[in-house]
DNA sequence: GTAAAGTGCAACTAAAGAGTTGCATATGCT
DNA sequence: AGCATATGCAACTCTTTAGTTGCACTTTAC
């Protein structure tokens, strides 16, 4: 789980999800235009997308093309966000249990 | 956004806010405890939290204590994840397209 | 067959991040 | 007043990461 939250970190890697969220399956050269950098360093940031396995690719003669795995994004919206939903803030109150604690402590 | 993608990047502020979860209301030196380094390692961690806005912390004479705020968690749920919700993987199916399209290029 | 297109690999640089040590400051206890 | 407790700030080290440049390899097009 670590590596994905890794890889969903950085803005330009998220940027290339989001571009394949609207045009699934393009190829690295195609997903370069958008980004400004180097092929190589989107070569890179791709790399990390697929062993975070948010991204699947399938080559196709000499070009590979990168498909949007939605996979790992939705477990950790079940398994982690998911945690934390009962958890609403009333910092006043907690804060009253938290001083009240304090006295008897 | 990305504050907050940043701040759950890292295990140890994972495990920070799950220390919180658990027992909301607690005290810097009280959340050492668990992690294996420095105070002021976890110091820095608890302030990466908090500009991030997923800690909310209030001064009680010398003592610091520290709350959880799920808000931001459950706005990335929403705003961010819903976006991937559709998408679900037919690689195959992609790959067809992807290929059909190359032929026409 | 030769050139162009699409991609990968490796070495390097620069910047960011995690963690440490040391010192300072403020509060509470006796 | 004096000491212990709770935290913060700053400088430093070590590691990771983002990005670059240069070269190699494979596939397609002419």
């Amino acid at each position: 789980m670590d590596e994905i939250f890794k890889a969903l970190a950085d803005p330009s890697r998220r940027q290339l999800l989001d571009q394949l969220r609207k045009k699934n399956g393009r190829r690295l050269s195609e997903m370069c235009s958008d980004l400004d950098m180097t092929r190589q360093a989107v070569s890179k940031h791709l790399k990390i997308l697929e062993n975070a396995n948010l991204i699947v690719t399938v080559w196709s003669g000499r070009e590979k093309y990168h498909f949007l795995n939605a996979v790992p994004i939705h477990q950790i919206a079940e398994r982690w966000v998911a945690k934390y939903e009962s958890h609403q803030l009333d910092a006043i109150g907690e804060l009253k249990k938290a001083l009240e604690n304090k006295e008897t402590r």
